[in-house]
DNA sequence: TTTAAGGTACGATAAAATTCGTAGGTCTAT
DNA sequence: ATAGACCTACGAATTTTATCGTACCTTAAA
């Protein structure tokens, strides 16, 4: 009953409703055209493609005014975690320290950063201690 | 002329080929069909898809045998990286330790790790200065 | 009360990705 | 030299995704 991951398009639309927040199908499409690097489709296309998330429960959507409310069923955030955890589990072989180290490596962080990170990381330690 | 992206399938066999190595179209079949979760398809089917790749640009060839060995041309290393940058511009701003901070909020890390992320930090800020 | 603008639904078509059958090569052991 | 076991190549069928035309609502202005 189905495989849980959105097609490239379908990933234009996710994107588009994060970033705009809960949209009709007009403003996503609006969105849609109006960005660069995207192939322009007719309106009817992205509300097909909108319907067909809904039906396969990518989107919610609220059906009380004249036009329907379309929001997607998982926020950015829960999909960045989703697709972190895998890589942290299949790539990094469950070792997130990997993962941080391979990141830091290659984006410079400000001092204002580092210091944060080990703010948290004291947090940590302290929270197992107190486990 | 074409977009980068492998689709899901052919994830599927990059997947096989970082684990295995530069293989045959043989050796990459039978650890399909013996991964959980993966339908089974017909030699033949492989063999087109890794042929279509290579067409692509996504698999090397070597053609000197009487069976072809197949190679990524990305590396999993190469590719974990395009990720992880990609969602650190697009996901976090820019800002890697906002998701150095959401890994390890999720994924327990133990004290030697900590240790090593300490560690690693301090290089970070040594090589700051003499810079 | 007609027209225009804008919405949903949905079948049909087009395009892309996936799957497989079949043809034909090579090599090895009967 | 014949059969059996493997290979590659590739056309063609199938399945999945993406796109669009058209029918048919409702609302608001003329």
């Amino acid at each position: 009953m189905s495989d849980h991951n959105p097609t490239q398009k379908e990933y234009l639309i996710l994107k588009a409703l994060w970033k705009l927040g809960p949209s009709t199908v007009r403003d996503v499409h609006e969105d849609l055209i109006a960005t660069p690097g995207v192939k322009k489709v007719g309106y009817t296309t992205t509300l097909k493609m909108m319907q067909m998330m809904h039906a396969k429960g990518f989107l919610d959507r609220n059906e009380d005014g004249v036009s329907h409310v379309y929001k997607a069923t998982i926020s950015e955030k829960e999909d960045t975690e989703k697709i972190l955890d895998e890589m942290v589990d299949r790539r990094f072989r469950g070792s997130a320290s990997k993962l941080v180290l391979q990141v830091l490596g290659k984006h410079k962080a400000s001092q204002k950063e580092l210091d944060e990170i080990r703010a948290f990381l004291d947090d940590l330690e302290n929270e197992d201690n107190v486990l």
